[in-house]
DNA sequence: TTCAAACAATGACATGGATCAAACACGCGT
DNA sequence: ACGCGTGTTTGATCCATGTCATTGTTTGAA
């Protein structure tokens, strides 16, 4: 079994139906693959990007888990995503030209890099790709103000809900289980994410699995009452991103 | 040249050098001028569209100003944006189809209506056009990024000084006084906004006024010591103990 | 395997901002 | 101008969550 630089084919990926190809016909997939020929594999701890990097391109994760987060004028960090297979990362560095964030990866993972000026123009040429590209950007708007939400109204713990159940769904959208995962990123990311402190979240974490809520043991969570869950988080049907 | 119902010119509109028109051609202009014929004026109190309307238009402030919020599963909402002339409203409602949230005007306001799909269809033709989209696009997202650290990480005092601070220099940038302005908004709205209580923002301004860093009667505003509120606000740049 | 360093859990205590309550001001319709 | 309702200010109190401190647990390198 040969190991060339492994080829990138989105006809076989398994994120093609969360991933930019959604609604496009196998030519257009085609066309797309000339686009996203480069593969770019990242261990956990490193950064796909820093603060300040040009802006190039866009990248669609294959595998793994990212955190993203932006760094105020004083240099605190706020961490404002946990992104899984199928999410594009780098799409609110357009405007500015530069990456006004990081991307850091939980674990090794894999990314399509997608050069951002091929990508507009074939774009340009494939309706049904543009409008995925409004989809997604425009997704991802409705995702911040829904986390917008959380931060500015929940208590401690419905924020943890939420995460834990939007965490759940998204998994279980991906083929996983829904109710047995790992959480790839520290209590301290956690808490950053939620605007909380990292013994808020571990007590929390620890009360949830007395109501039996929960079960936890280290990173893996097993979700034991989805129900009683959402309704914490406030959210009674589960959303998906 | 008679004046019928008010033509809408981007050529002419105050607010077109932070509108869809940056870095358009006088003739491609005149192509978008086609799309934007449409325009519409909401009084105080009414809303452009609610939570749930079908999404068809983009709406480009001319003038006046909206708040923006979305409502969460149980009913609460969040204010999740304050939006002045040369905004576009409605870019969260294309993945979805619909508005995932409502825009309430705050004073008698005037809109342009940018059917959707024609500018989409215009935008392919238009390469410039496609461009600047992406870009209001990202900048949004970069400003819900900022919007996401001030509510995860600050203090009130900090959040209600960056509120200051922000609004200052978006009139300023249209090229209004950036020490004397107007909040058009109610205090619970601006507490809804920044996740505080109303009574906490009164506090703070009151606090604010003791301390002279601004000057407050009801709901206008004066800017007394923009340096020591860019500090509050954490937007300078300087090293934490 | 052992050790050191990073990560996580738990407890004791402090406090910022929420909540409840009351007085005050302002705008609007009559 | 009057009165009423809505919005705003201010005060008193309380509690959720932050902070600080300690111990326990996992991880990974040698």
């Amino acid at each position: 079994m040969k190991k060339t630089s492994p080829a990138v084919s989105c006809s076989n990926c398994s994120v093609r139906r969360l991933c930019l190809p959604v609604g496009l016909s196998d030519g257009d997939i085609e066309r797309l693959e000339q686009v996203t020929r480069k593969k770019k594999v990242v261990r956990a701890g490193e950064t796909l990007f820093r603060a300040g990097d040009p802006f190039d391109s866009l990248y669609a994760i294959r595998s793994g888990s990212f955190k993203s987060a932006v760094i105020g004028a004083d240099g605190d960090t706020q961490v404002t995503h946990f992104a899984l297979p199928g999410e594009l990362l780098g799409l609110d560095a357009y405007s500015g030209g530069m990456h006004p964030g990081y991307a850091e990866a939980l674990e090794e993972s894999s990314v399509c890099v997608l050069p951002f000026t091929q990508l507009e123009g074939l774009a340009q040429q494939v309706p049904a790709l543009q409008k995925q590209i409004y989809s997604i950007f425009s997704e991802e708007l409705k995702q911040e103000n829904e986390a917008l939400l959380l931060l500015g109204k929940r208590s401690a713990d419905s924020r943890l809900a939420a995460l834990l159940v939007n965490i759940s769904s998204r998994y279980s959208r991906r083929g996983y289980s829904a109710s047995d995962f790992v959480l790839s990123m520290q209590r301290i990311d956690i808490a950053n994410y939620l605007g909380l402190t990292a013994e808020t979240v571990s007590r929390l974490l620890s009360r949830f699995q007395k109501q039996e809520l929960i079960r936890v043991q280290g990173r893996s969570v097993t979700i034991l009452d989805p129900i009683a869950l959402s309704e914490l988080a406030g959210t009674h049907c589960s959303y998906e991103s």
